[in-house]
RNA sequence: GGGCGCAUAGCUCAGUUGGUUAGAGCGUCACAUUGACAUUGUGAAGGUCAGAGGUUCGACUCCUCUUGCGCCCACCA
């Protein structure tokens, strides 16, 4: 492009489809064609129900601006991207989408081949368009590996880890209370329960007339499945109980036979201090249940709530009624038996299903569990062991199998899980998901092994016969697994484990993980267990933990708050960088942050500002000096001082990447491109005539800024570099560079042009008006700095003529002072508006000359604060007192021209 | 009931081991429009850092308590 041809804006929708398939074609994206240490992120696979949303676009910006800057500090970057079947989410979200289009029970009107074809239909569909989002963001991802949560080779690291675990005996069958939803069908694991607050009845009342403790329930219809009443072992009013049983006739089937049991979890300050046992209903309960087996004390166990949400035949006379129904029935039985003690509204939390939404049964199932407690074979410690090893000791006690969390609260927050974890439940009766690899043998009649071997034989294919009773008839299990249980393979068997590939090799444990902290609990702690049972090794070395994307109000982003933004339609209007930055400025580390359009104008803005100083730099620069640009023909201060400058900003953007402080980098090197380089060095350039410095430097600035705004950053460089921008090397900051004298000195500079346009703009002087002005210093060098700078101040604040500083002004001037110096404004000031500026000037330096003396005078400080602090201080003192006194001279003169 | 986070300019947020006359972006006000950029430039106004104590020579920063908002966890049926 001619150099006269560059657009004054920079149109992003104009370049960023080529720019990224030039990446693409380029193989770059691929680590398999670069050299360097290996360097590894996994992009947490997005759920294939529905498109990408702005936390989405947040988290490939983190990861990408990553996975760009390692890659041009020279690492071999392997950025994986995938997508994830989402079990149960997934099947529940087609479901209700076929139901509002009239198929009222998918499941039965469908069946389970047809279900799962529409379901594939839909993930396909969203994948594709995921794939095609994750593009528009940007994202320097390796195509080549992409990989699938439900692909083969994620369900042969499924199934053989599955496998392994079982027949180490740490997945097992086990009856017991489960969450359970009846919209869904479906057990969910404890971490998938979504707790409300919602308002309840409380029921205090008794089994029956002679029955002589009351209890209370919000549940009363769950009281026909109840085999005893559990009181504290102390409890006065109860201890002669313990140890009887009561038969009473509520209406079950049969009637309740209640045993009156001890235990110390039961608080005797609640309610009636009874509490009524129900161990098919309620988990706490069903401990209970246990702790009783265990003690040789055991009671029943009687269920009556089905898997439909109606009461089952034990239920007797409530039997096929609703729990609604039922509890209605329940109580009215009780009022007109007089059994009724109390009835008061409570608050209560509810356990709810995160994905079909319905209130959560508590119901007794045999389902498939991970136990985290057992020890684990040849290995002397349980997965919860495992866990908690990985981020303190690290895995047995090798730092450098290590995770390390970032923020580091969040490491606590972990710890307190771990202590609490229970088993996992890891069985889901949806259709959609990896089917669980277990084969029963069916050979018998009823289905039933004909030596009843109750050994289920895991394998992903039908086993050949029977250990038992040699037949070969089987059928497997027919229900799927928990969606995170693929998701906690995603780092390894992204790389092609159970197979020992050279990618496994090379980049596990992986570098570096995000997430938002909503899923710490359901995926980091699955991550950790998974590599750390399966490989021996942490998953990833780091894990940044940001928060959540909010809208302008604070509200959560979603469907039915109807606040979705779609991030495609944000990239259409202000580019990908404009949203990229825009998200990454304004956040830290584990906490939520708002999106707002005036974010993304401002990053959009900030963009052709960028676009616009390459302009200048190109328009303004012969690019055949280009090449020899770093040997400066004459090295002033401006030159002197932005390059220190620059160092200094080199080194402080590495260092914020190095510590994940993304916002940091992209606010200082905003600050420095715009507020020094575009607003101080770009117009002393005019003044100056520069040309290979500023290229230079804008290069340079090319590469700092390409991580965060990778479009813009690529579509300039084809102006001023050669090759592609992305594989260009990080710079290095040059130490040798630093000049505090330099710093200093332009600072000066800076004040003096500074405090001539303030006065102006204060007295309203014409901006096409030139002015004089007279300088005043004792202070050599400072004169020298400036009156080296003379064409620069002159230029910048549109003075006309420097005076020699000995002569004295005629007329009373405007003044600034700053340091040594004086700066005269000569204009018709009026003297008694100057004299209240003065005066309000002196006011403030002399409280902060009074401040600065009370510390100084103090002993304490002077004996106990660093030297360098009080040096400073004094400094500053000195400083403040010469200004001052400037000031007052200043005062006295225009006093003396009243007078005269 | 336990735990965590947040509270700094009108708005959104920085503030890195305690030492600045407390910063930025947006917004506001004034002025500027033929050469990089009005998606701009120049200048200005705006904060007793939620409140109260404490530690310290020195606290936005550390400790305690209080208030308000948000979140997570928990077997008060």
């Amino acid at each position: 492009m001619p150099k006269s041809d560059i657009p004054k804006a920079y149109e992003a929708r104009q370049y960023e489809d080529q720019i990224y398939a030039a990446w693409e074609k380029s193989g770059f994206f691929n680590p398999d064609n670069l050299s360097g240490d290996p360097y590894a992120i996994m992009m947490p696979p997005p759920n294939v129900t529905g498109i990408l949303h702005l936390g989405h676009a947040l988290e490939n910006t983190l990861m990408d601006t990553m996975a760009r800057f390692q890659r041009m500090r020279g690492k071999k970057v392997l950025l994986v991207p995938g997508t994830d079947h989402a079990a149960l989410p997934t099947q529940a979200k087609v479901e209700k989408m076929l139901m509002e289009q009239g198929i009222k029970n998918p499941r039965q009107e469908l069946g389970r081949e047809a279900l799962v074809e529409k379901i594939r239909d839909f993930a396909e569909q969203s994948k594709a368009t995921i794939l095609s989002q994750i593009r528009k963001m940007g994202t320097s991802c390796d195509w080549s590996r992409l990989a699938y949560t439900f692909d083969e080779k994620r369900s042969r690291a499924v199934n053989e880890l599955f496998i392994r675990l079982y027949n180490d005996g740490l997945i097992y069958r086990g009856y017991r209370v489960v969450n359970w939803s009846v919209k869904g069908q479906s057990t969910c694991s404890d971490d998938e329960v979504e707790y409300i607050e919602r308002t309840a009845k409380l029921y205090t009342f008794k089994y029956a007339k002679d029955f002589p403790i009351a209890i209370s329930s919000t549940r009363p219809e769950t009281k026909l499945g109840d085999t005893a009443v559990a009181v504290h072992p102390t409890d006065e009013r109860y201890q002669k109980f313990v140890g009887q049983t009561f038969i009473v006739d509520v209406g079950a089937a049969k009637p309740l036979e209640i045993k009156i049991i001890a235990d110390e979890h039961v608080d005797p300050q609640f309610g009636t201090g009874a509490l009524g046992v129900t161990p098919a209903h309620s988990p706490i309960d069903f401990a209970l249940y246990e702790k009783q087996k265990a003690k040789q004390d055991p009671i029943g166990l009687i269920p009556v709530i089905g898997t439909d949400g109606t009461m089952t035949e034990q239920a007797g006379d409530y039997a096929g009624l609703s729990v609604e129904a039922a509890r209605e029935k329940f109580v009215a039985w009780l009022r007109r038996e007089g059994l009724l003690e109390k009835e008061e509204e409570v608050r209560q939390e509810v356990g709810t299903s995160d994905r079909y939404g319905d209130v959560l049964e508590a119901l007794p199932m045999t389902q498939w569990w991970l136990d985290v407690n057992k020890e684990i074979p040849g290995r002397n410690k349980s997965l919860r062991d495992l866990m908690r090893e990985a981020v303190t000791t690290g895995l047995d006690g090798d730092s450098t199998q290590r995770v390390t969390i970032t923020p580091d609260r969040f490491t606590k927050l972990y710890l307190d899980r771990i202590e609490n974890l229970r088993d996992w439940c890891l069985s889901r009766q949806v259709w959609w998901g990896h089917r669980i690899p277990v084969w029963y043998c069916t050979g018998g009649k009823d289905g039933i092994c004909l030596q009843d071997c109750r050994h289920p034989i895991a394998s992903v294919q039908k086993p050949v016969e029977c250990p038992a009773c040699h037949s070969d008839k089987f059928k497997q299990d027919p229900d799927t697994l928990d969606t995170w249980f693929s998701s906690g393979s995603w780092t390894f068997s992204t790389l092609g484990w159970p197979e020992p590939t050279k990618d496994l090799q090379t980049f596990h444990p992986t570098d570096w993980m995000q997430m938002g902290y909503e899923i710490l609990y359901l995926w980091l702690m699955r991550m950790i267990l998974m590599s750390s049972y399966a490989l021996g090794e942490i998953p990833f070395k780091e894990a940044y933990i940001h928060g959540i994307l909010r809208d302008k109000d604070g509200k959560k982003f979603s469907k039915s708050s109807g606040n979705g933004i779609d991030p495609i339609e944000v990239i259409e209007q202000y580019g990908c960088d404009a949203l990229r930055i825009s998200l990454l400025i304004g956040i830290s580390p584990g906490n939520d942050s708002r999106y707002f359009v005036e974010k993304i104008e401002s990053g959009r803005n900030f963009t052709n500002k960028l676009w616009n100083i390459a302009r200048f730099v190109i328009q303004s620069t012969d690019s055949s000096v280009i090449l020899s640009a770093s040997e400066g023909s004459r090295n002033t201060l401006a030159d002197r001082w932005i390059r220190s400058r620059f160092a200094t900003v080199i080194q402080e953007i590495t260092d914020h990447l190095e510590k994940y402080e993304f916002s940091q980098a992209g606010e200082k090197l905003r600050d420095f491109t715009w507020n020094e380089f575009a607003d101080w060095y770009l117009e002393i350039s005019k003044v100056e005539q520069k040309n290979g410095m500023l290229l230079q430097i804008l290069r340079e600035l090319l590469v700092l800024w390409h991580p965060f705004m990778p479009f813009v950053t690529e579509v300039i460089w084809k102006q001023v570099g050669e090759g592609l921008l992305m594989v260009q090397p990080w710079p290095i900051a040059d130490a040798s560079l630093r000049d505090e004298q330099a710093e200093q000195d332009f600072t000066l500079v800076q004040q003096a042009i500074t405090s001539i346009r303030n006065i102006r703009a204060e007295y309203k002087v014409e901006p096409k008006q030139l002015v004089n002005i007279q300088i005043q210093t004792m202070d050599d060098r400072a004169a020298s700095v400036l009156m080296e700078n003379v064409e620069n101040i002159k230029k910048l604040s549109r003075v006309d003529a420097i005076l020699p500083s000995t002569a004295t002004p005629h007329n009373p001037s405007a003044i600034a002072v700053f340091g040594s110096i004086t700066i005269h404004v000569s204009l018709p000031v009026d003297v008694a508006s100057e004299k209240t500026r003065l005066q309000k000037a002196r006011e403030e330096k002399q409280h902060y000359i009074e401040m600065t003396q009370t510390k100084l005078e103090n002993d304490e400080f002077t004996s106990k604060a660093p030297a360098r602090v009080v040096k400073e201080m004094k400094e500053k003192f000195a400083q403040a007192k010469n200004e001052l006194s400037g000031i007052e001279h200043q005062m006295s003169v225009l006093d003396n021209h009243r007078a005269s």
